[in-house]
DNA sequence: GATAAAATCAACATTTTTCCCGAAACGGGG
DNA sequence: CCCCGTTTCGGGAAAAATGTTGATTTTATC
């Protein structure tokens, strides 16, 4: 039997935070206060640089973000987060109106754009709604990592089994395409159901196609 | 056999067309113009209840669309459509920047928000966009109603059936859940099989997965 | 060159699926 | 009342998948 436990990822499993980033000290102070009257976790940033020096990849939650700043600009750390694949919602937040910028940061997967000022309760149904999007996004991208770390397991036959097990092909047909005996191929299927964690063909596909191919 | 041809929405396939809603006759016949002139195959409207009238669901292509109107507005079609399941692309015209404007309709599912004035080669350049957004979900749109349109064609039973065998359960196993005997499972799985168009169980769960359950 | 992982194949038994045939009960609609 | 779709069940046989045990060859790595 293959152990793979279950996640490729062990995180260990904090709540949800709030990430503030903004340069203005009372701004950033007052969101903190709106925020932390709330209930919610906060933990605020005077700059993006700061932000990118505590952030390890494992933050979960949602980020408040100041589109101005000295430095790297807001939108220029969304990018940066965006290239490092990461799944914490962004929420803009900015000063002067400027319809091209949020329409471009909405269109590249921003959660919100808001401008100032904004109302305590726009701000907290804006964060509630973010945090509720990133709950549901969680378990799904931790069933996507756990697929992937076991597809990264399989040898590169196991692979090419799979691959004609999912377009449907017997076992007859995939031994002529790789030109090995039906037996060959009953062991590889056997490993790749192992490996990849499943009993039957119908998980097999489910958790294969849900994952992205 | 049962017979279930393709398509459970034949439509007359036309090419696209660029669909354009302003009540601006000027701003309206340029934009038709710079369309035009670049190939593009144009209608336009306007006002919101003319291009309505024309409607009829399979109108193919992108909608260019001005926010503000006498009588009904942009947002409003872009709502109407929305609720009646339009698959058209909607690029939202705007006179006047409007950030929160801009993120609702974004958010909603527009394809691209956009202020006047803009240049021609944005204009295009969103259109091509659009379109090409467009062509890609046309398959799989047509895809998922012949899907749902053969779904609907099994029998209360036959989609009991379907559901235990997408969620892996053996032929034994479906008999005890439903009380019959493995013999009926049989049947009642070939005629899904047959009236979902699949000649293998990795197909049957491609198919009913990609549909969304 | 030894070791380990990967890939290959087989005999054997069992389970499961698929496909052919046929058939009976039930309910509604023409 | 008969036809039709639906649901139900069975025999029989072929095809396919699964599981166990064991073995050989290749390939990569130390």
């Amino acid at each position: 039997m293959s152990e793979v436990p279950s996640g490729a990822v062990q995180e260990a499993e904090v709540g949800q935070q709030v990430f503030v980033v903004d340069d203005d000290d009372a701004q950033r102070d007052s969101l903190v206060w709106l925020l932390e009257s709330h209930g919610y976790a906060v933990r605020a940033f005077s700059s993006a640089e700061a932000f990118l020096a505590a952030w390890n990849g494992n933050f979960v939650g949602c980020l408040l973000l100041d589109v101005r700043m000295p430095g790297m600009s807001g939108l220029e750390l969304f990018g940066w987060l965006a290239r490092r694949n990461s799944a914490l919602p962004v929420v803009f937040i900015t000063g002067h109106g400027d319809v091209p910028m949020a329409v471009e940061a909405l269109r590249k997967g921003a959660a919100n754009f808001i401008e100032k000022p904004f109302s305590a309760e726009e701000m907290l149904r804006i964060v509630e709604n973010c945090l509720a999007q990133e709950r549901e996004g969680r378990t799904q991208r931790r069933n996507q990592a756990d697929t992937a770390h076991r597809l990264a397991q399989l040898t590169v036959r196991e692979r090419e089994v799979l691959d004609l097990v999912i377009a449907g092909k017997l076992n007859k047909q995939i031994a002529d395409v790789l030109g090995i005996s039906i037996k060959t191929v009953e062991v590889h299927r056997a490993r790749v159901m192992d490996k990849m964690g499943v009993t039957t063909m119908a998980s097999l596909i489910r958790r294969v196609m849900s994952a992205g191919l």
